[in-house]
DNA sequence: ACATTTCTGTTGTTTTTACAACGAAGGAGT
DNA sequence: ACTCCTTCGTTGTAAAAACAACAGAAATGT
């Protein structure tokens, strides 16, 4: 129970509210956390939603089913990482995705209106809760901000150069947190293709790079 | 001043505080309304902000600037329409993008700390204005995701589909709020490439369209 | 040390898109 | 009725991307 606390109140969600207060807070709005297991479906596509889930152990993957029936893995996360919190704060009641265990995990639920209603506890730490919830989400915003920027360009070059634009902050040299998988997933193009015309980019004197490191030449 | 405030107090920002509430709160955290002339900067790329825009009248554009110099209006809002909400929400003091009146405009700025801190008129509004603020900014991650799922694919074809899979809620027949233009610069693709597509899925029985009243036949 | 797997770059072919240019239909305004 | 303008579809060409398939290098596991 002792590293559960530590991995929840290091939680940016709790950001600035001290361990103590924290347990002191932590029985006004959540419940014991649940096990599941590898493969259990955790919220399925429809189900009511009123919570925020807490990954406090092992990983989840986010899905979608088009009309169609195709599945589609939105995402993975893993240890201290939250989701529904998008969909409960802007108040959808039915989750329009599935959510199942990649492995044996636990999770822990956080009743949303326990979260922004004040209660007997002193409300200040309501509000830093909010608060943090808000930032939260607002720095989300911004990450899906910059792929858009990405994704938005026409060519496979044009958006490398974006790419990298955003993730050099104004270095020269610097590393990107993807290999070139990732990368391409991100940037979604073909790997070979986008390989290619990273070497292009290369051989014209844009860009060096080894790897995940990066060195721009403009 | 009495249409400033239906301006104002039919913001969602202000959903479920009435107009008299609103009068009460009002002083509290926000000043006069500033007036800027057509073509005025409203703020500056750099400049530190720590509080929310909304338009009471005319109409801005938000405009970034790439490290080449190059402009590029990333969107421009209107009577109503709030800016700077994500920026402040996530802890961004220096805005990272220009704003420009783009006709005569009144702007109505909002101090966020003030929001987001209690004072001596009652809680409880505040806890409303916070709650809305988080319904605010977590539809407007909701609808940045549709985009990116949209974005995400490879083609225009798989563009287009997923776009009026989104479009349609569950009904075969239904209108898009874009003309053929709009739409393609929603998909970033060309105009005339995704015209193209449009009249191949047609032809194919896919869809049947009519301007912008779209009916998908799968 | 070896086998295996993962990561990355390379090449050639096919398909798709962008781009430019034009024409037709319909609306708005005079 | 006429022009002007916007919207939409169409076509051909050139450029770019996807795709498949392979090869070398590096990392991993045994």
């Amino acid at each position: 129970m002792k590293n559960i606390f530590n991995v929840i109140s290091s939680n940016p969600l709790f950001n600035g509210i001290s361990c103590d207060e924290f347990k002191k807070m932590y029985p006004c709005f959540s419940t014991k956390p649940f096990c599941y297991k590898k493969n259990d479906t955790i919220i399925f596509s429809g189900d009511t939603i009123n919570s925020i889930g807490m990954i406090l152990s092992g990983c989840v993957q986010i899905i979608k089913e088009d009309i169609n029936g195709n599945i589609n893995i939105l995402t993975e996360l893993s240890v201290s990482e939250l989701f529904g919190e998008v969909f409960v704060c802007a108040n959808i009641n039915q989750s329009p995705v599935t959510v199942i265990a990649a492995e044996n995990s636990e999770i822990l639920f956080i009743n949303y209106r326990k979260i922004i209603t004040s209660c007997q506890n002193s409300c200040t730490y309501h509000i830093k809760l909010i608060e943090n919830m808000l930032t939260l989400i607002a720095k989300k915003n911004l990450m899906l901000n910059r792929k858009i920027e990405v994704l938005s360009k026409r060519s496979t070059r044009d958006k490398i150069l974006c790419f990298l634009d955003l993730e050099r902050g104004s270095e020269k040299k610097f590393a990107i947190p993807y290999n070139r998988e990732e990368m391409a997933n991100y940037l979604c193009v073909d790997r070979s293709a986008m390989s290619n015309e990273l070497c292009k980019m290369r051989d014209e004197g844009l860009i060096l790079f080894d790897k995940n490191k990066f060195e721009v030449l403009y």
